[in-house]
DNA sequence: TGAATTCGGATTGTATACAATTCCGTCTTT
DNA sequence: AAAGACGGAATTGTATACAATCCGAATTCA
């Protein structure tokens, strides 16, 4: 019996949806029609609705009642209004992780960082790569933080909307080595158990994130 | 046209099982069967299960496929993570709300916090009135913050569950009067565009109920 | 006696059918 | 020609029917 047998179909539509939405296989602002998803992902409306609505509690895709459901579409003050959140949020994971995470995890973080080093000297300039190891870095730190809420609220509900928009804003080539020096110092400082410096350097790090996505984002909607 | 005509079946009666939950007619841990539902609500499963996904995406239920929903039975632990982000939210919240308030919406506030003096005044003891207070109080704050995204977190994904442990636990007599007080300072350090003393007197108004709460829940958690 | 099993009812997941609302093109009117 | 009313097709919301899964009591076997 495989893993997938134990998802129910609207799981599955719901999992497909979410890669095609993050991968910007479907547009910000584009209509999830239902009866377009039933031709195109097979089974029935009601299995269909079920994924619609998960999507909708991951606020990937908005629903107005009678008027169908569309891809979120984010405005810049929205997107910063989710980096605020995520500032203060991440920061707090930070501090909660140098307080306990345990040895052996703080162990296993160096090695992920090593592995990024290594990564990134074998294929520079390849920035994909980085972007998912970031997210790896961080996923491990919210974890280590130990709140489950917090974890949650983080990699549930704001995880996919980052993903999203960084999946569809390429980002520059000098970027990785610099985040993985900053990368190295928090560690540093949850090694130490320094948890109010680790704090601070983690939102030093997504503020730095912020800046630059403000000035890739912020030439696209100059139009508007 | 009536207000609620514009609300669809599944929306009202996901608005009736909210309140229901909330005021503990359906208990932790009790389970929400469709067809029972149904018969008390009436509609169809359809509707019924629609609701039962908008309470699960506010926490309020959890669903295990082919198993069926509950309600939510939060544990002593996970009641602390929630109220660990509260504090870091709510904070973060009462430190933008003295940055971006308007002096109208002060104005407000301070109203607020004169009639609720008066209804303490005139029925002392009641404290049911102080709780929907209490909670007015922070939202208005949560909303002076102006960021969406974290009124949707503190307002849409926390409240209703602080809620519903709050409308459970009585809370002593004192706390009223006392809670004032500090409501009182909060507020004048947002007159005074304080923000980091703000924040800091909200965080310290939440640490209060957390230890509040350890002392009404401690005790009942015991035999566990 | 007790633990595993099996079988039937009950419950959830999915499919289909029907009702209500919206959306869009057309027409009318000024 | 532009704005608004009208009507039908398309879409969503709801109801019902069917399939798959789970739960528990009776049963069997060690």
């Amino acid at each position: 019996m495989s893993m997938s047998d134990f998802q129910t179909l609207s799981d599955k539509i719901y999992s497909e949806l979410t890669t095609a939405i993050v991968r910007g296989e479907l547009k910000p602002g584009e209509k999830l029609a239902e009866q377009a998803l039933v031709d195109r992902y097979g089974g029935s409306r009601a299995p269909i609705r079920e994924a619609i609505q998960k999507l909708e509690a991951k606020h990937l895709v908005v629903r107005v009642p009678h008027a169908g459901a569309r891809v979120v579409s984010l405005s810049l003050n929205e997107l910063k209004d989710i980096y605020e959140v995520r500032l203060e949020l991440e920061g707090m994971a930070c501090r909660l992780a140098a307080q306990r995470m345990t040895d052996e995890e703080i162990a296993e973080l160096k090695n992920l960082l090593a592995e990024h080093e290594a990564q990134i000297a074998a294929n520079q300039g390849q920035s994909y790569y980085q972007k998912a190891g970031d997210l790896d870095f961080h996923y491990r730190i919210i974890q280590g933080a130990k709140n489950a809420r917090l974890h949650q609220m983080l990699c549930g509900e704001l995880y996919h909307l980052v993903r999203m928009y960084r999946y569809q804003t390429s980002t520059n080539k000098q970027r990785p080595t610099h985040a993985l020096t900053e990368h190295h110092r928090i560690v540093e400082a949850i090694s130490q158990r320094d948890s109010e410096l680790a704090e601070l350097l983690m939102r030093r790090h997504i503020q730095t994130s912020i800046t630059n996505l403000e000035k890739l984002i912020e030439p696209l909607s100059v139009g508007r």
